[in-house]
DNA sequence: AATCATTAGTTTAAATTTAAACATTATTTG
DNA sequence: CAAATAATGTTTAAATTTAAACTAATGATT
């Protein structure tokens, strides 16, 4: 038991004939094994490299664009603020892992881009982060994964903009 | 489109042969339906209520124990530190929704408790609460909810004991 | 070309969050 | 009972986060 509220009224809620209320607890269901997951993500990464989490997803997100990638996509990228990423990206710069530029044909823009340090790292990080996750789902067939993705998929907001 | 990082790798992964792979894509749609469902619901209560997510959740669990709980079980129940809730709860203090109260059998502790306030508020929010999930697991039959509840269940690290 | 609107990124203020160190009180153990 | 141990909250420092206001640069429209 995590003793979780969000498992708790998961349980208490899933099983309701209500749809409203069975929906409520599918959501809490959710809730619950994102968080325990991401803390298990958190622990590990911060153990093994001292790293954050945002940190973390930020070099992600930067090793899929080698040509570097502005501020304002990293944000839409990883669903935060403008406000936010121009934090994180202070403190990747200052760490060595990864570089800003001001492009010529966009004095206002920044574009990131890991050093080689970062991208090795990120690499490295990125073998921890797959080992957690897939120790997570192990107890899911290769076919209840699939259709975990697809039921996701239906869920509504999905298909919108972000903030 | 979102265009987040979480469903771009989970729509690449998801799609992988190799297990290890789908299980990082089944993570990725996963952490994708959270943040996007966790956003609308952060938006509509702040609107609604000027209240942030996690003061909800504090009030949530304030609801379930109508005898007071401790500052402890609080921060077990919200999956967060001890030091979180040290905030979060002189927060709610000052706006007069919660009181906290020294047991007379225990000098260290603090039994915290909704005012008729605290309580009045947090039943509305509640129903917000309640409408922007159904309408977003709307697109779930009540046989795919509890399908779904059913296979978050069997992820691993959901019956471990919280830090 | 001048004006208006949009976009890119930063800054600010308030709240959140963790990990770790700390003080106080309670419990256990020799 | 005294001393070690454990538990309850608080505090601290650093990082995160949002929303909103702001500056600077670009684009669009007259």
């Amino acid at each position: 038991m995590t003793g979780s509220i969000f498992s708790q009224l998961a349980e208490e809620h899933s099983k309701s004939s209500d749809s409203s209320e069975l929906k409520l607890g599918t959501w809490f269901a959710l809730v619950d094994a994102f968080t325990v997951v991401e803390r298990k993500l958190r622990i590990a990464l911060h153990e093994e490299y001292s790293v954050t989490l945002p940190a973390f997803d930020t070099l992600m997100v930067l090793r899929g664009f080698p040509q570097g990638i502005r501020m304002s996509a990293l944000a839409i990228k990883l669903s935060v603020t403008k406000g936010n990423v121009t934090s994180v990206a202070r403190r990747l710069e200052r760490t060595g892992w990864m570089t800003r530029q001001t492009p010529a044909d966009d004095k206002r823009a920044q574009m990131l881009k890991l050093t080689p340090t970062g991208k090795r790292l990120a690499n490295r990080m990125m073998v921890t982060y797959k080992r957690v996750v897939a120790e997570a789902l192990d107890g899911l067939s290769e076919g209840q994964a699939q259709d975990l993705v697809k039921t996701l998929d239906r869920l509504s907001f999905l298909n919108e903009a972000s903030p």
